[in-house]
DNA sequence: CATCATCCCTACCTATTGATAAGTAACTTG
DNA sequence: CAAGTTACTTATCAATAGGTAGGGATGATG
């Protein structure tokens, strides 16, 4: 199955390129052309791996959630108490930050009313899958006694994502890194960890 | 100056439209096709109002930068306290998204690399002016007792700006209203007002 | 009333968009 | 080795993008 291999390295690395246009784009300021040039490869070929751009953003979600749901199962396996599991999801913001690079799919909720209905729902899986994990995290921690906070966990996970998510956007016009660390250290102090 | 009275009309009339496509959609979403056809005028006339894109985008945030400015003084000269007049900020980014809208400039500034040069220097200086006022309030209000918080006020201007941004964002895809309700009450509280 | 600016129109234009049809070289497998 | 699969190609498409040239109607002004 050579071939497969092949045609996964293929899709591997158009979806490597257009994960990149959409963070650092977004998802309707970059086209085929774009992928295309940068993959020394025809328009057409791009409709062979992905029959419709649809098909492209759906897939590039779906391998995002994927990654990162395997990044938290890590964090999860390393038995790291619920604060330093906090700061390991930061952590993964501010990396992809640092390669100036947008979260892809805070992105794309800010592009959202314009994607199409699969992508939107793909999406809301996204998130859902992120509300999830640090909900129980913050939920083990506050038992623990290692966070403190007011409110529900999952309406303190949503707000922490929400925040993230705004510190990454407007760190990237205005402030850069350092906007994104002192929005993250608040976070984190606030929460006692 | 009839005519004059007019063109205003119609460039605020375009002005309006291009504002809610932006709010709702972005700026790399939406073709002077669209406003022609909203405001029933041929797409060229458009650029008699407004000879290319970029320029309606920098008209866009002028006149979106002029108008939270009058809104912030209108606050000063209410002589509301601190806690109040960031009660009156937060009720200013509500009433948007009740309106189904997101912050113009939020939205813009998840384009921001893709937007012309013009417009990314307007933004600048949008989210310079909010930061400023924001500062200047929370030093009065932490400096007359009504308000506490850790770390420089031009900091936490940052951090709730990118935090009311990023709520609002996640509000329009995912949870709401109720969403950005719980994050601003969150905020709110941190501060003691 | 002649002139002028204002404001909008018709009629184009070029570039780019995502997408398709049909063919082909290379490899694999029965 | 014949048949099928994979991974592309060339060539083309209709739709849409932002933008321009030039004209005409309206109303204000000297």
């Amino acid at each position: 199955m050579d071939l497969k291999v092949n045609n996964r390295n293929t899709s591997q690395k158009i979806l490597d390129i257009a994960q990149r246009l959409v963070q650092t784009r977004g998802f309707n300021a970059f086209s085929y052309a774009d992928i295309a040039k940068a993959l020394q490869i025809t328009n057409a070929s791009l409709h062979y791996h992905f029959t419709t751009k649809a098909d492209l953003g759906v897939s590039l979600i779906e391998r995002y959630d994927r990654r990162i749901q395997e990044a938290l199962a890590d964090i999860d396996r390393s038995g790291a108490g619920a604060a330093d599991k906090i700061k390991a999801y930061v952590r993964i913001y501010s990396e992809v930050l640092r390669d100036d690079r947008m979260c892809m799919c805070g992105m794309l909720a800010a592009e959202f009313a314009t994607l199409p209905k699969a992508m939107q729902a793909a999406l809301d899986r996204y998130f859902d899958g992120n509300d999830r994990w640090l909900a129980a995290v913050l939920e083990q921690g506050r038992a623990g006694g290692a966070l403190r906070f007011s409110g529900s966990s999952s309406e303190m996970a949503q707000f922490l994502i929400a925040s993230l998510e705004g510190a990454m956007m407007l760190a990237r016009s205005h402030g850069g890194m350092a906007r994104f660390d002192a929005a993250s250290r608040r976070l984190l102090a606030e929460l006692g960890a």
